[in-house]
DNA sequence: CGGCAATATCTGCCTCGGCAAATACTGCGC
DNA sequence: GCGCAGTATTTGCCGAGGCAGATATTGCCG
C-alpha cells in the first residue's frame, strides 16, 4: 500500500527532498533576483502583478492563498506596489471588509517589461542544465503533483499524531 | 541549438519553474518544521547536523556552500547549537582562522531521535501525494539537474549582460 | 436591534537570511 | 620580518516573512 521512498538506515541530505527543494528555490531565487536588481520590485512582487492580471486573485487574502504567503506580509508587499503606483486597493462596495485589488496601467506595463526578461532567463537556465523538452515538462508535472498533495497534507490539522480514528 | 521552454505569450504564473519552486518548498517546510515545533531545533539546523555528520561539512564555509546559506546566518544557528550542545567549536591548528566543527553525542542522539520522524513524514507526502517509484526518482534526479545547472548558471558573474566577448 | 462567530485586513513583535564591514589569520613576495 | 592579497569567521544593519492580536465588517440567530 504504503512504499518506502525513504529508509532511515540510507537517509542522506542530497537525496532528500525538502533539501533538494530547499537548495533549487534558492538558486532560482536568487538567479532570478539577479533580473529585478535593477528594478524597483522583486520576483516576489512580480509574481503578486501576474496573479493579479491572471485574475487568480482579487484580493489581499486571494494573493496569500495563492502565493502561499503570509497575511502581514502580503499587506506589506501591497503598501509596496501600492506607493510604486503598481496595484490600486479600493474598498469593495459589496463586502466593506475586502479590498478590491487592481492593476494599474503602470502595473500591466511593469509586468509586460519584465516577462520577457523572466522567460529569456528561465530558458537560459533550462538549457544550461541540459533539459530537454520531455524531461522540463516532466519537472513541472511532478512539482505540481508534488505541491498538491503537500497542500493537501499541509491542510490537514495535526497530521499523523492523533487521527488514529 | 536552444530550446524555447517558455513563451513570454503563454507564460503564467502556475507553470512557472520560480514559482513552483518556491511554493513547493513553502509547502515542505511548513511540513517539515511540524516535526521540529516540538524540538529545540529547526529543520534547518538539522539538516546541518545531518551534513556535519555526513562528512560534506566540517567547518563554516563548508556548510555555507553545502547548503546555500548566509555565512552570517550560519555563524548564527552554530551559536544556537553550540549553545544547545549539539555541536562543538574548535579553533584548527593547522590554520587558525578555521572553526572546527564536531557533532557531539547529544548532536547525535539529536539527529538519530528526529531521522525516522523525517523519514517517515516524507514517505507519508510522498505515498498522499500518489507518486510512484519511479515517479519519485525522476523527480529527485531532475531537481539534482536542475540544481546543478543552477548553481553553474549563478558562478557565472554577469550572465547574459555585457558578457559578448 | 443586539450578541456572536466568522472573515478580511492591518499592525506590532520576533526571527532569520542577505549584505557589507570588521577582525583574525595564512601564505607569498620582498 | 613586513606588507599585502586572500580566506575564515564574526558582527551589525536591514528587509522580509511568520505569528498573534487588534480592528472593522458581515451574516446569522434570537
Amino acid at each position: 500500500m504504503s512504499t518506502m521512498f525513504y529508509d532511515p538506515a540510507g537517509f542522506t541530505s542530497r537525496t532528500s527532498l525538502g533539501y533538494l527543494l530547499k537548495m533549487a528555490h534558492a538558486q532560482m531565487h536568487s538567479c532570478a533576483e539577479r533580473i529585478f536588481a535593477q528594478h524597483d520590485i522583486s520576483f516576489v512582487q512580480w509574481i503578486a502583478l501576474l496573479k493579479l492580471r491572471e485574475g487568480q486573485a482579487l484580493t489581499a487574502s486571494d494573493l496569500c492563498r495563492s502565493m502561499c504567503h503570509d497575511n502581514g506580509a502580503v499587506t506589506r508587499m501591497l503598501d509596496h506596489l501600492e506607493e510604486r503606483g503598481y496595484v490600486e486597493r479600493r474598498r469593495s462596495r459589496q463586502d466593506r471588509r475586502v479590498v478590491e485589488l487592481r492593476l494599474t496601467e503602470a502595473g500591466e506595463h511593469k509586468l509586460d517589461e519584465l516577462l520577457p526578461q523572466v522567460v529569456a532567463r528561465l530558458n537560459e537556465v533550462l538549457n544550461a542544465s541540459g533539459f530537454s523538452e520531455a524531461e522540463f515538462a516532466e519537472l513541472t508535472h511532478l512539482l505540481n503533483k508534488l505541491l498538491t498533495g503537500l497542500q493537501a497534507h499541509n491542510a490537514l490539522p495535526e497530521p499523523g499524531i492523533g487521527d488514529s480514528t
